[in-house]
DNA sequence: TGTTGACTGTTATGATATAACGTTAGATAG
DNA sequence: CTATCTAACGTTATATCATAACAGTCAACA
C-alpha cells in the first residue's frame, strides 16, 4: 500500500487503537488501551499498545496527557494546532481547547530570553462545568 | 518544634532534598535524589525521596516537570506564582519562567467555557540560548 | 525472485510511584 | 512528670508506566 499522502499508514491496530480512544470519553492509559486491543485479538504485550499510541500522536491524531500518564483522541485531527487541556479533578474528564494564541504568545515571550520554542505542553486542572455545579 | 509560620517543617531530610536539587543544575528524578539521601544515612527507599519530593512541591520550594518525571528546585520560593518551565531538548536544563499572565489569561479563557481552573502545568520544550548558538 | 523496509508480535527488563505497616520522638493534656 | 497523641521516618512489598531487543510477516519493487 502506497502510503497515504505524507507516508502515513493507518494500518489496521493504528485504526483500532484511535478508535478505542474515540470511544472512550476522556483519556485512556496505554494499559487500559492494551487491554481492549488485546481482548480483540491484536497483540498483548505493552510494546504493541505504545507504538499504535505513539503513532497516533505523532501524526497529529491523539494528544499525550502528561499530567495523567494517558492518551486522548484528537478533536480536531486535520488542521495543525496547539492543544491546551482542561482537565476535572473530580471526574477526570479531559477537554481539548484550541491554544494557538497562547502558544504564539510563549514563543514570542521564550524567545526574548533566548529560547527558542518548539512545542508547549500546557495542561490545566480544575472542576469541569457538571462537576463544579455540584457539592463537595 | 512549633511549626514556622504556616505548619511548615523543614526537618532534616526535607531540608536536605531541597539542597541537593538546589545544587542540581537542572531537574532531578526522584531516584537520583534518593541515591544521594541514602549515600548521606537517610533512607534508602522510594518513599523517603518522594515523601520530600512531594513536601517541597506543596509546600512550594520545588515544582514537578511533569514531562521530565522530575524535580526542580524554585527559583523564587517565597512568593505565590505560576511558573513555567522551559526545557532545553538538546542539553536538558530547565528554566523557571513566569507565567503569572499567561495564566491569568487561560483563567479567563477557560471559565468562559465553564471550567473552573485551579492550577495549570505549561512546560515548553525547545533550544536554550547556549544550545541554540551551536550548530547540529 | 530476491532484497528491502515497514509493521507486528514476543520476551525480558527498566523506570517511576504508592500502599501498608511498624517505629520514633517531640508536643501536649492530665 | 507521665500518658497519650501525632507527624514524620523508615521498611517491605507491590503497582504502574515504558522501552530495549529480537523474530516473523508481507507488500513493494529492482
Ligand atoms: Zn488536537
Ligand atoms: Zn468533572
Ligand atoms: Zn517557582
Ligand atoms: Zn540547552
Amino acid at each position: 500500500m502506497r502510503a497515504r499522502e505524507n507516508g502515513v499508514r493507518l494500518t489496521p491496530v493504528r485504526r483500532r487503537t484511535l478508535e478505542i480512544l474515540l470511544e472512550a470519553h476522556g483519556a485512556l492509559g496505554a494499559y487500559d488501551v492494551l487491554e481492549r486491543l488485546s481482548a480483540e485479538g491484536y497483540g498483548t504485550q505493552p510494546p504493541v499498545a505504545y507504538r499504535a499510541l505513539n503513532f497516533l500522536v505523532e501524526n497529529g491524531f491523539a494528544h499525550r496527557i502528561q499530567r495523567l500518564n494517558a492518551f486522548t483522541a484528537c478533536v480536531h485531527p486535520a488542521r495543525d494546532h496547539r492543544a491546551a487541556f482542561l482537565i476535572c479533578a473530580r471526574c477526570n474528564s479531559v477537554t481539548e481547547a484550541c491554544a494557538d494564541s497562547f502558544t504564539q504568545a510563549m514563543i514570542e515571550a521564550a524567545s526574548a530570553v533566548g529560547f527558542q520554542l518548539e512545542r508547549s505542553t500546557i495542561e490545566a486542572v480544575g472542576l469541569c462545568s457538571a462537576c463544579a455545579g455540584k457539592p463537595a
